[in-house]
DNA sequence: CTATAATCGAGACGGTACGTCATGTCTTCTT
DNA sequence: AAGAAGACATGACGTACCGTCTCGATTATAG
């Protein structure tokens, strides 16, 4: 007997994409509700309805627009791989619009948004860390990682990687990431891979 | 011939004051100019005089409060401690308030506010860099590190604690850490460590 | 398909009372925008959302005040009267509050504001003066006034009472009226009146 | 014996020619000491050291800037023309730049601020009404005007012209002038005038 | 013919008000 | 019921001037 939401799709749909590109366009902080409300030819009061913040109206566009392209299937063989080569992937997303801007963008808004921050994790940084974590322990069963906390390996690899965006503002670019994995996975794995 | 900006050290002192402590009582993003100015007494055309931008006033604040604390000296002997000794002390400044969330917030801010983000680099992030990358390179010259890349050895060790920090926001607390240098020195160092 | 302009009947009541009390109390010049609104517990947006100036709030205040009571009837006989004997009732409104002090600081205000000025032509000046334009011309069809241009006669009529107001700064009172609208008389009826 | 005010002759007439240029360009209200000062090249100190308010200074550029040329002699026949006669070149004056409009903006300006009102009277309006009640004597002792109060004739003349200036806004020309005396002198002159 | 003190330009200071923008709540009318 | 529209109280924004207050640097008497 669930009260009969009878939400429309169409302006959702348009708050997402206006709230996706005027977060492009002026950065998350110059977004303004008012702003995704005109652009997207809303009222005030259907965003407010439906999203606590406007930190959730960003969130769930960038969700939305990224879509499960951040899936990578775990591939049987060559585990260790399917970690030091998933590394490069991500980072090119890190480090190239739409996606790493407005993530960056993001992750520095929930330093001063507790609500903001507790639903980037769960939908954001949880699900991509269980992944990261499940291929982690699969290599470690396979022997080809030492038995070393998972979370540790994950640091050691996505660490540098988002401290060079946030911190050093320099998105980390190809050569640079491989030499990264290079140097983490003699560190990290069981076979000195020099 | 040059403008004689007699400018009055009463009301800077007040300000940066203010600044700090509404930073720490309201978090960067609840701190206002106005604010700001209304505790320190002072008129707000004191403060834009002076400063560019909110977060400009908070960084300054920052710094001041700071001090020199964050020179550690470049010890003679044992360079491979004298980088990776250091991590905890860094680990342990980023933990705790009130630098800790100051500096998160800033780097958050940085995000979305370029001229901001240059000014950090320059009185934050470019010095701490320096200091680093100097132990590193004694550390390599006195054979301790392997010849990689110091930037990226920098980043091996600084990297995961930013990354708990902003990103996972679990600040890095003392057993994660020394397991995280070990790691990192298995890594990065000439002699196994293990 | 006009917009549906909801405007509060109650908010532009409490802007206009506070902006004629205020005007009282300080003077036009010591009014304030910001004044008015926290008088009236209303934002300032709302009063710039209705009226272009501080000029237009008072003077929409100033003509709800005084409502419809300058409407003096154009009696039938006595047509010479008409004109002579409205004169001492204007001397009064303009030489007492609330509403002469008001509207003697309105004309000030005009001599810098020409949109409140022609504001204050449409709405004050120019009605008065059709009344009192077709008083005169009615005398004169009478025969009691001379064939003159009757905006010169009514110039002779009300100059003298304005031009002591805002010049000489001694608000006329009776007996100076009386003796003036004779004086006048005598120079525009056709009967000799001394 | 007296302090030895050393003023600064050239600064004087920098703030008045400064003063009188930004009154005719912005008008009285939108002139501003601040102004003033960077036009004339000048520190705001010196300005608040010699005059009182801004209404002061204006005053005193105005009355600088019109120099003598209000002392119109008192010619010995004709003295029914020393008043009539006068009258076309008082309109003259009041309705044309750089007087007029500064004028009129100046007793606007009484209008709410009593201080400046005051100064007006004795510098401005006292002076020019003493020699039109003069003038008026000498006529009325010749037999030429009625035994009428003589601030009333003056009133008579000189009301309309003011009136039409500040609240009718069309300032008064020529042939108006000429009717107007002409009627004024109807009822105060002895001898029939038509 | 210096010395000294008021005056000068410049402009920082604590304030008040400006007029604009966005917030989140609300009401009204439309679909 | 949910939507578009937009008025509302609130509060911060960054700017303009206010009138007071130091700063050196002239600059013209009074010693």
């Amino acid at each position: 007997m669930t009260a009969p939401h009878r939400r429309n799709a169409q302006a959702r749909q348009a708050i997402l994409r206006a709230a996706l590109d005027l977060c492009q366009e002026r950065g998350y902080a110059g977004l303004t509700i008012e702003g995704v409300a005109a652009r997207a030819g809303v009222g005030k009061q259907t965003i407010y309805r439906w999203w606590p913040s406007k930190g959730a109206v960003v969130l769930e566009a960038f969700q939305d627009a990224l879509g499960p392209s951040l899936d990578v299937p775990l591939e049987a063989g060559d585990r260790l791989g399917a970690v030091g080569k998933n590394t490069p992937g991500s980072a090119d997303l890190l480090s190239h619009p739409p996606v790493g801007p407005v993530r960056a963008d993001l992750v520095g808004a929930t330093q001063h948004d507790p609500a903001l921050a507790e639903e980037f994790r769960q939908q954001v940084t949880g699900p991509a860390r269980a992944g990261t974590l499940a291929r982690i322990r699969a290599a470690q069963e396979a022997g080809q990682l030492r038995p070393l906390d998972p979370d540790l390996i994950a640091d050691a690899f996505f660490g540098p990687l988002w401290f060079n965006l946030l911190v050093m503002r320099t998105p980390p670019e190809d050569p640079y990431v491989e030499r990264l994995v290079d140097a983490v996975l003699a560190g990290v794995a069981t076979t000195p891979t020099r």
